[in-house]
DNA sequence: AACATAATTTTGGCATACCAATATTCAAAT
DNA sequence: ATTTGAATATTGGTATGCCAAAATTATGTT
């Protein structure tokens, strides 16, 4: 049968074993790529996809509800398939395809600015909790996992005090393509055993101090400087010994 | 045809009756919760679903799609589903749900950073395609789709020009919720016959005469005011008569 | 008792078949 | 010629059944 052929080529060509509607999802978003469709047009039908790729209609069905779910595509009963959204960069990017600096450039920029958004209408209940985090930080080093999970919820609790819901999806998703960068992950198990989680600390305590004094220009000025800091060491961890990380330290600090 | 726009107005007032899978997987949802597991942990599996929602597996499976592209659970042939990440914390929110003004304040602390960024290393090429722009703008306004594809295609320009793939991701992203957002629809449509394009276009050629110079702040500064200037036009178009809008102007400008 | 391995069960993967809502076509009535 | 409405076709919705991978259990060997 035709399907199975298709199913052991894909399975070969690619490491892990995704689940087949995937696949069949980013090639419908390729087909869409090419045919250039606009939003509100409609798309072939399940039954078209399915024989296209040789596969069956289940299987399409699913990449549509993929697709839905990822808001590309709304599906009407009884009637069709149509294009909701620009695929633009959804596809293109794998998080483990971005280099850890241009990351760090990203979120310096971003995270300072939205530490001077929060600065103003922060509350008390959020103010309170970051002091809790940052005594967890202090207390508690056992683990770089732990360490690091209270590094990622100080960040984003910030952004989620700017009460604005796009910076705070902005931010989380800026720290998923940290935390599922691997990359960043040999970088990162390099500095368990140093000092930095200090210096970092310190840091971490700046910019609460200027959040406490509402202080916007301030909180955008500790951010700036805690993720320049980040940024220097891990460029000098990364400039000692490390031919691993050829072609991913484009985006260097440059200040 | 009369029974078109009938079918437009139901699919936009009316939300079509919801696709049973998506019961399933908000019930899903609810079963997780109420049980309290912990990430990792094995969830029953589809037949059991089946049998307690009193339907197809199919369905249950597609439930599951659902849970898995929002990275909630994940599936494992011949072994079962497992919980991935906690719910509680879960903070993806549709497009759809995003006040024009959070995202516009999103947009202009963090373009303006973009332009920032850009400036320093944009090349000759960049530069001379966002003149093509400009010229573009300046002479056609046909239809408030062209220009709004002009305006997009400036603004992402010069998030490429940073050479940051992570800045140019987030930036699409966020025309991507604009471009999506029916309450931004509503908004835009009404500004098609005023002269505020001219005050736009005028804001562009001030940014491009900054990124021209290399001048970070400046771009930085002009981008910032390109960005309130839209944020107080759409205030006053929202203000003043604009009772459709209750509760989508939360963020507004605060400057 | 231990380990290895074969048989069995469990579990998700995928396809086929039929159902229901919507859209289209076409013929009959005016 | 227009309108109406029933017949038909199209399209997504759902259920059932069988397949393959993984996990488990049973069994035999040392």
């Amino acid at each position: 049968m035709a399907y199975q052929i298709i199913s052991n080529i894909t399975t070969k060509n690619i490491p892990m074993a995704e689940r087949l509607y995937r696949e069949i999802g980013e090639s419908i978003k390729q087909e869409i790529a090419k045919s250039s469709l606009k939003i509100g047009d409609k798309l072939p039908t399940e039954r078209v996809y399915a024989e296209l790729f040789g596969v069956s209609r289940t299987l399409v069905r699913e990449a549509f509800i993929m697709l839905e779910i990822e808001e590309l595509i709304e599906v009407r009963k009884g009637s069709g398939s149509y294009l909701k959204n620009n695929l633009s960069l959804k596809t293109s990017h794998k998080v483990s395809d971005v280099g850890p600096f241009e990351l760090l450039q990203a979120r310096q920029e971003i995270e300072s600015s939205i530490a001077a958004c929060a600065a103003p209408v922060i509350t008390k209940q959020d103010l309170q909790k970051l002091q809790d985090i940052l005594d967890i930080e202090s207390a508690e080093l056992e683990t770089v996992e732990k360490a690091n999970d209270a590094d990622r919820d100080f960040h984003l609790s910030i952004a989620q005090a700017t009460q604005n819901t796009v910076l705070l999806d902005t931010a989380t998703r800026l720290w998923d393509m940290r935390d599922g960068n691997p990359m960043w992950k040999k970088l990162h198990a390099r500095i368990q055993d140093t000092s930095y989680h200090d210096q970092w600390l310190d840091d971490h305590k700046k910019v609460l101090i200027q959040l406490r004094k509402r202080n916007a220009e301030g909180a955008r000025q500790a951010m700036w400087q805690h993720l320049e800091n980040v940024k220097q060491t891990l460029f000098k961890l990364s400039d000692t010994d490390a031919p691993d990380f050829d072609g991913y330290l484009f985006a260097q600090p440059h200040n």
